[in-house]
DNA sequence: ATGAAAGCGCTAACAT
DNA sequence: ATGTTAGCGCTTTCAT
């Protein structure tokens, strides 16, 4: 409980210069007579040494910690793709500095400068901020950025992307190879870059195949409050649903804007008794660890976002090395996960 | 792009010294005249300097950072403690340095050691070692130590825990109110202490109702593995509900040890044909997002993650401030959260 | 009320 | 190959 020991301490301890005993410790590559060198990490271990890396920051004015700033790492999204980001980043010996903006721009800001203030030259942020706002004045100001999930274009940050437009056309082709012409499509309010694409890539995957988009098949959801109670996507899932089977003909399969949605979808149709996916086929988007859960086990698009994460951890560090690899934009691309809730129609 | 602003800069720049720069900038309580005060402050704002918090913390000895270490933060349990962690933390102006130790001892003394050198003086922790062997040498050394969901007694460090039992107790005595005399108890396998104090509260519950223990419903499962690959909760609830069902007369009521083997043994029931609650009541224990969704609704036992999170950032952080209110241990106590899967027997 | 100066632990020119 | 020394940005005695 006595004060840790300092390269001075070592020093004096095998009659060296502090110097030397830093070439050693820190692993310079510079040259040092091997014996010496020994005896100097032997006292290091004997005085139970541990290099304070504060005051190397200082000198060095390098710090091995990155930001990250999301929403929420209660969302699972974000808890994935912050496991990708500290796992890469723990590999490579950088710290992962954790922020909540909950989706609290003041806040964000704040976290920004305190990042700033620590002399962490590197964030990961999946911002709530329009860029061009408070960002920028700390892109200027030496902080080099990687962007998650943003879907603004901006070329003076390094963004890493997800095809939902793609997405929407893999699920929604999917769909219509197995033989479905008749396609609902269900959203919450499309206010969300995420959810446009979707639904342009389900908008594209039929009109690619010469199936006209009926209007009467797309039902968004107006709002997602109640009573200024923000409404769930189960339960406008099920709202949705309901208003979708007030009249017949049916459709022959539903495409929700993701899983919770068609969470919502498939408890009402069985509480109606239609059956899934023998009646209605559904098919949802994001493949949430219940999607294999529910019965039946839910057919639905995969997003890499542990990937997302270690891709972008990688990107970061490279920039903080000026290793000049540094593309604009990185598209992760989605992948089709077949399970039980689509039939093919027969 | 040039070189951020020192207190030497604003010195310079209102002919004053760097230590009354200093005084004013760092909000000391050291008497400085008013109109200087501001004259600094406006400096500080026209050169736009920010606060190199390494060279103060180099200079005092303190840092405003909490490291924070988990199994995985992928695990929703966790995620939500780290909220709340960060929330209140962040409150009161300190950072989070997030590690994940995936389960690996070796990785968390690594961590361990990243965060002594980077002078993190305060950590929350979610061991996964014996803390006879790792944690205590840290100790020692001056770390200040918040432990979560721990189990095991031990004075050197303060524990932030969940009474298992009693939630254990609770959820039967539910059962039991609600006319059950036939429970079946069924759990992944008894090799947390977590899961032996679950049934221990079961047991406790049944007996304080003078209720016999029938070993042929207490149905644990051997092993979480299957040729190698680990399996599920959620397979392990199915499975187990298939080896109860095979004898009749079946109990009226179902205690699970946790959410997902209840949405197994749910599962399973409604394969059968089985109805819940009609037929056969189910309970849980955990309340993930989840157990308001499923059909129908599960029943069972809420523990405060988030808010064991805020209590161990507050903790913490009186300890790193020498506030001595410093109790050995705090028990987090169980709620009942009643929902449609259980139903009183007639 | 203000300033001068030392020093936190480390690294990196610059000697030697 | 090794040592001397200055200095990163800040706070804090001590002097005035």
């Amino acid at each position: 409980m006595n004060k840790p020991a300092t390269i001075y301490d070592i020093a004096k301890h095998v009659n060296a210069s502090p110097a030397t005993v830093s070439r050693v410790l820190s692993n310079s590559k510079y040259p040092v007579r091997p014996a010496l060198a020994e005896k100097i990490r032997e006292a290091a271990r004997e005085l139970n040494y541990t290099p304070n890396s504060i005051g190397r920051q200082l000198k060095t004015n390098k710090t091995s910690t990155i930001g990250v700033i999301i929403p929420s790492i209660t969302n699972p999204f974000y808890a994935a793709v912050v496991s990708g980001i500290e796992e890469t980043a723990s590999e490579q010996g950088y710290q992962v500095l954790l922020c909540n903006s909950q989706n609290n721009p003041e806040l964000e800001l704040q976290h920004l400068k305190n990042l700033q203030e620590n002399q962490v030259k590197g964030v990961i942020i999946s911002s709530i901020i329009d860029k061009n706002d408070g960002l920028k004045q700390y892109l200027s100001h030496g902080f080099k950025v990687v962007t998650i999930d943003q879907n603004h274009p901006d070329t003076d940050t390094c963004q890493i992307n997800f095809d939902y437009a793609k997405g929407g056309h893999v699920i929604a082709s999917h769909l219509l190879e197995q033989g479905h012409r008749d396609i609902a499509f269900l959203s919450a309010p499309l206010d969300r870059p995420s959810r446009q694409l979707i639904y342009q890539g389900y908008k594209e995957a039929l009109h690619a195949r010469g199936v006209d988009i009926d209007q009467a098949r797309v039902l968004i959801s107006s709002t997602s409050e109640e009573s200024g109670k923000p409404i769930t996507e189960f339960q406008q899932g099920k709202q949705l649903t309901r208003r979708l089977l007030q009249s017949k003909p049916w459709p022959t399969a539903i495409m929700a804007s993701n899983d919770m949605l068609a969470f919502g979808v498939m408890n009402e149709l069985v509480n109606k008794g239609i059956r899934v996916p023998e009646d209605i086929s559904v098919a949802g988007f994001d493949n949430l660890e219940f999607a294999e859960i529910v019965a039946p086990a839910l057919t639905t698009v995969e997003q890499p976002k542990q990937e997302m994460g270690a891709i972008a951890s990688r990107l970061l560090i490279d920039l903080l090395n000026d290793v000049d690899n540094a593309p604009g934009e990185i598209m992760l691309q989605p992948q089709l996960v077949e399970r039980k809730s689509v039939h093919a129609v027969t």
